[in-house]
DNA sequence: GTGAAAGCGCTAACAC
DNA sequence: GTGTTAGCGCTTTCAC
């Protein structure tokens, strides 16, 4: 219950040798006779020694750390690539650092600037990617984007947005659809991408899409978009979400304002979070993959450490997942 | 893209003035003629310099960081206490960093120890609280526990087990039920509260509680369990889960087993966690106040970086949520 | 206001 | 094997 912990000139002292040693003898550097090895270990038994690892980071230029930024740490999607994320990291002997950008821009750049020197890598989910891409570059520290940065210079995971839509209209127009609207979430940026590969599937049947925002991707911006949606006067037939938190938020409200589902409407999400098989319909849905993006990454961002240094972005493969939530079109 | 960041002594030798100048003005400590800080500023920006968290914290002892050990960030009810401490810890200017434990005691140890001296106070969650608590104790390190600690002289703030089972049996016993099961999850030391609290309520109306167990707190440990519960010799006409996770799975796996809810079996959980509203049918349970827990928590960490030392245990209130997933017994 | 110097706890040459 | 020494990048007295 000391107040200030012992350092290693206290070891030192009490051992009667010099702080090298004990320094040597901590990190595992080197052998030493008996005599010495039985007084040092005593001597930081008896003073509870820990060796301070700031101190340790500030010569050695390591921390055995890694940063994770993520945007919303309440989102599944986000705590599941943390898993893929820190099951690798694990293996490879480092610990994560998290931290909760909570979706706001003027805070991820502070919080990452206050996680950068602390850690020897960053795994970083970011809003403004590009711009953080630059940031990053110049501040020299490696890191891996949760998200294709093709056009910075820095490593990055991300997931095929135009194919997901796409296969997710052309599965809607299979089952008779053709008033369809999309559900999306304007502040981030592969929002447009989404746009675009619904759109292009569209148009290969001739169709348009009717496009309306959230003001939050989570359960509650599909919420209050929903009757915007549903009762405004272009009721669509199926609704595609930005992602599965939207879409578990519009069901919901959907039901609450009496329609039947997936009878009156079907609905699909993006992402496939745990929690769309529980909810009923069960939600048709994008696997997202995010547990593998998210060991992907951390292993790109190691590979990076080790000094292996091939700038590429990985692009994960979206595949179409069918449940409940998603059926023919009824006549008329 | 310089692989080495600019220090100190290089802003001085740009600046012309001494590195303990640069200091101050870094800090605002103090003020400056107009000639000297305009030139701090421009070499300061010239560099891209930013003053090194690593070695300042060697010195001032402090991170402005607060450290959180988390037990599953995949947990909503965890993401919840985490959103809580963050809202609290910004308004006094604090980070926080997260570490995720992964219900694992080993590596739970070896986390905190990895974290401990690279913030200035810890908020942890545990399933060893009490060893956990000593260890903290003769670290020196200031910590709010995540979970009643009455033994041990750390704060801590936790919640009224007993009596959320107390009150969700009354319910269920006013609904009618008189078979009453519990699904909970043994490794966990507050399960026994939540079993004590049942029997308690039970006894009362001369009734005893069939307890069953589940190997992890999650929706997956809650289907695993169903069939036994339900289809095993004593089948049970209400069934209280450790959490809503579990109670999510239970349900889910119920209904694929043929049974009709809650009209066949009728299923409470305990958190409140945000899925259990989009289920069908939305799951009764006890709100857990877990941002309110995250907030108490950090608020009392806070104070007692701050100097004040009111070591006591915050115990939060149990509220019944009732919603669709518990309804009267039938008859027979 | 500004600077010189000591040192935070530790590691890494290098010498013995 | 073990000790000496010179810092890592920064803050902090205490002079001027």
């Amino acid at each position: 219950m000391k107040s200030v912990s012992p350092t290693i000139r206290d070891v030192a002292a009490m051992a009667g040798v010099s702080v090298a040693t004990v320094s040597k003898y901590v990190n595992g550097t080197q052998r030493f006779t008996p005599a010495v090895e039985a007084k040092l270990k005593e001597a930081i038994e008896r003073l509870g020694y820990r060796s301070n690892p700031l101190a340790r980071s500030m010569i050695t230029g390591r921390t055995r750390t890694i940063g994770v930024a993520v945007l919303d740490i309440t989102n599944p999607h986000f705590t599941n690539v943390v898993k893929g994320a820190n099951r690798v990291a694990l293996q490879h002997d480092y610990t994560l650092l998290f931290v909760d950008t909570e979706e706001n821009p003027a805070r991820e750049r502070s919080l990452i600037e206050a996680l950068a020197p602390r850690v020897d890598g960053l795994l970083i989910s970011s809003r403004i990617s590009t711009e953080i891409g630059k940031w990053l570059l110049e501040l020299g520290k490696p890191a891996v984007m949760l998200r294709r940065v093709p056009e910075v210079a820095i490593p990055s995971v991300g997931f095929d947005n135009r194919l997901a839509t796409y296969m997710l209209v052309r599965h809607l127009l299979n089952l008779g659809h053709r008033r369809l609207a999309y559900l999306g979430f304007d502040a981030e940026t592969i929002n447009n991408e989404r746009i675009e590969g619904a759109r292009a599937a569209l148009a290969e049947a001739g169709l348009a899409l009717d496009v309306y925002d959230t003001h939050a991707p989570t359960a509650q911006g599909g919420e209050a978009a929903c009757s915007r949606v549903m009762l405004g006067p272009k009721r669509p037939q199926a609704v595609i979400c930005y992602n599965d938190l939207i879409a578990l938020g519009f069901m919901k409200e959907a039901k609450t304002l009496g329609f039947s589902l997936p009878r009156d409407v079907s609905v699909a999400g993006i992402d496939n979070v745990p929690y769309g098989e529980y909810v009923e319909p069960r939600l048709t849905t994008i696997e997202g993959q995010s547990e593998r993006m998210g060991e992907v990454a951390m292993q790109k961002l190691i590979d990076t450490l080790s000094g292996r240094t091939d700038i590429d972005n990985v692009m994960l493969e979206p595949r179409l997942v069918v449940r409940d939530s998603t059926a023919a079109a009824s006549h008329g």
